[in-house]
DNA sequence: CTTGACACCCAAAACGTTTTGGATTATGCT
DNA sequence: AGCATAATCCAAAACGTTTTGGGTGTCAAG
């Protein structure tokens, strides 16, 4: 016999190979037509009725309300989704640089937005994938053309950042975290990262330090970029020779900080200050420090950048630059929501001044000795 | 004039009040009949032909291929599902204790989660609500009923839990990180908290201490209901006398901890170990007791439960139960899915064995000194 | 020259909602 | 009575996809 309506082969669409589902009989939900049928009105007054208009008298509004209730009546979200074009959901695809990542950045930032898209009544879709993979660019795409989410979220945003340029050339909302090298215009909030390595900078050679090394973030991503141009401006602002042996460039983990670490202290000229991507890296530096057996805080000044919530719990507590990622995560996404409906935002592009938070990792004062 | 079809009272459902869209026009995206116009042959055919079907020529599959990929054509996913009535998205509801949280807990296993869902083709939905809320309630309804997701994940199982009951009666796929105390059965992944409590205890035991106090999770949460449970069967068994000034119910973060430690070392009966709930209060307890001018690991022993990241980076290094979120989080996720596609589940209750990870906080063999 | 088998294609229904464009009846006003 | 107005209600279309239940033409075997 002639086999039809099976799929022999692999899927075009972005589906998934999964049996078909077996009709799941106990899951019945109650729809529209069920209260019109009990109620012997039209499927046109009963969601009128439950949506609140005018047009439905108050007393069969009640009638409709209760039978509602009483069959436990729930809309059917996908079906109100493809009526209306649009899905009430944010999406939010996680660049996670290694499988099993653990980055306090990014459960901060889910809260800010997550608490702020529920109270606006927008749900969030999060997806992960590794950055500049097949399968993010498939996710984008996915996002900026299947009406799978009303807007995106763009975190970690990278030097040419061609996510930014498709969903641009598509017209597509979203909002980022971070600027990026082109052309195209688009709404972000960013920490003026260059400003927040030259007051770390400045602080270390108020406290006597020349010789100062930086554990630089990956240069592909952007606010790496800055805050290695940052370092670079801000050494020659203070007349300090910068040492290319002095500048590593880290993973972003605790492991990256430690060997990076490790590895600057192996060096025949040693730094006596050394600035860290984000306090991840910092806390893993403090780390390898202690492991050469010399003690932050004390022989080798340190700093962070980020202030997340450990950092002031850790020994010696961590000197670093605070960036407000809760409120980072908060602010975008009632800009995102202003996008999607298109409103004016009174900020298209916010750059937030970074705040330097001094505490026992970056030490006392140190004599002149080690000057050059 | 009388005016219609204009929204003048609240919202019946769970639609949020923006003003309707205005026509986004230049967003027109191509469908399946924009293929088929394109080529002269019916929607049905473009449908199959790109979801591979061997109703289709294969001639004719390279040519709808070819002008779907001209026109930029991505499946609308939201008809798909109204259609297939699957969703193909796992949901889970973050349950915040404070608007403002961190917790490395959800982004480690929204990670173990995250990756499995992708790499299997699932999206994850994820909402942010407090726990026992309102809201949490009803998107929970809204879940289980609105075709929101496919499947739920459960995490912080609360002692009787009201969301699983209510998943349990509507017949929902979903899986749970915990048990709970409640007559229906349900698959689940959970750690014998007893167990790792049992074996710290023992651990601080051996290291000679016998006056142990006990920070606990929050006794509604049936992790932290097993946890204390644990302490007193641990201590009972080891002829230890408990003391109830030294039980102190926590609230997870690190300045629960922070304060946790500082009242227990107020008291003039100190004891000579404490154990933390979790290692966030853990790491904040150890910032107490520095504060209190002691040393953790020299003065007083500390035990800590997760095994987070950065409990081996903290100083001094923290003895804790590894508690793998991440497996667990992977695990639940291909538990999920078997439950959605009604495949029979392997083992639906698993109980993991935990492991005690033995570093500087528990400190070395002390003095029976201090023995009563 | 039938008769199947086969390869390819399609119209219509369905999913559950909202919107459109009236229809129907009652009410008040000249 | 005649006419506008108001108060309710509703059938049908639409959203974009997949599934159902066929149809049509070709070719080889009888």
């Amino acid at each position: 016999m002639y086999i039809r309506n099976v799929l022999e082969t692999g899927f075009g669409g972005t589906g998934v190979g999964f049996p078909t589902n077996i009709n799941r009989e106990s899951r019945m939900a109650t729809t529209l037509r069920d209260i019109a049928r009990e109620l012997g009105i039209s499927v046109t007054t009963v969601s009128r009725g439950l949506a609140g208009y005018s047009d439905v008298a108050e007393d069969t509004k009640a009638r409709i309300q209760a039978t509602a209730d009483r069959l436990g009546y729930t809309p059917n979200l996908t079906a109100r989704r493809l009526q209306k074009r649009r899905t009430d959901t944010l999406g939010f695809i996680l660049p996670t640089l290694t499988p099993r990542f653990s980055d306090p950045f990014f459960s901060e930032f889910l809260a800010g937005v997550g608490n702020e898209a529920a109270s606006r009544g927008y749900d969030l879709l999060v997806s992960v994938q590794a950055p500049g993979s097949t399968e993010e660019r498939a996710a984008y795409e996915r996002a900026a053309a299947g009406g799978w989410v009303d807007g995106l979220f763009v975190v970690r945003t990278r030097v040419n950042d061609e996510r930014i340029t498709r969903l641009c050339d598509g017209n597509f909302p979203f909002v980022a975290f971070g600027r990026t090298e082109c052309d195209c215009e688009f709404p972000y909030v960013d920490e003026d990262s260059a400003a927040g390595v030259h007051q770390i900078i400045t602080h270390l050679v108020d406290l006597g330090h020349s010789a100062i090394a930086f554990v630089a973030p990956p240069s592909y991503l952007m606010f790496g970029r800055y805050r290695i141009q940052g370092f670079y401006e801000a050494m020659a602002a203070h007349n300090l020779e910068v040492r290319e042996k002095w500048i590593i460039e880290g993973d972003m983990t605790q492991r990256g900080g430690e060997t990076a670490a490790q590895s600057l202290l192996a060096l025949t000229e040693r730094p006596t200050a050394i600035i860290f991507g984000n306090d991840l890296m910092a806390i893993g530096g403090m780390n390898g420090i202690k492991a050469t057996g010399l003690q932050p805080g004390v022989d080798i000044a340190v700093g962070g950048f980020d202030n997340i919530s450990l950092s002031s719990y850790v020994t010696p507590s961590l000197t670093t630059i605070e960036q407000p990622i809760y409120d980072i995560g908060q602010r975008l996404c009632t800009m995102l929501i202003d996008v999607i409906n298109e409103r004016e935002l009174t900020e298209r592009h916010v750059l937030l001044s970074p705040t330097l938070i001094v505490r026992d990792s970056s030490g006392p004062r140190i004599q002149a000795g080690s000057r050059r």
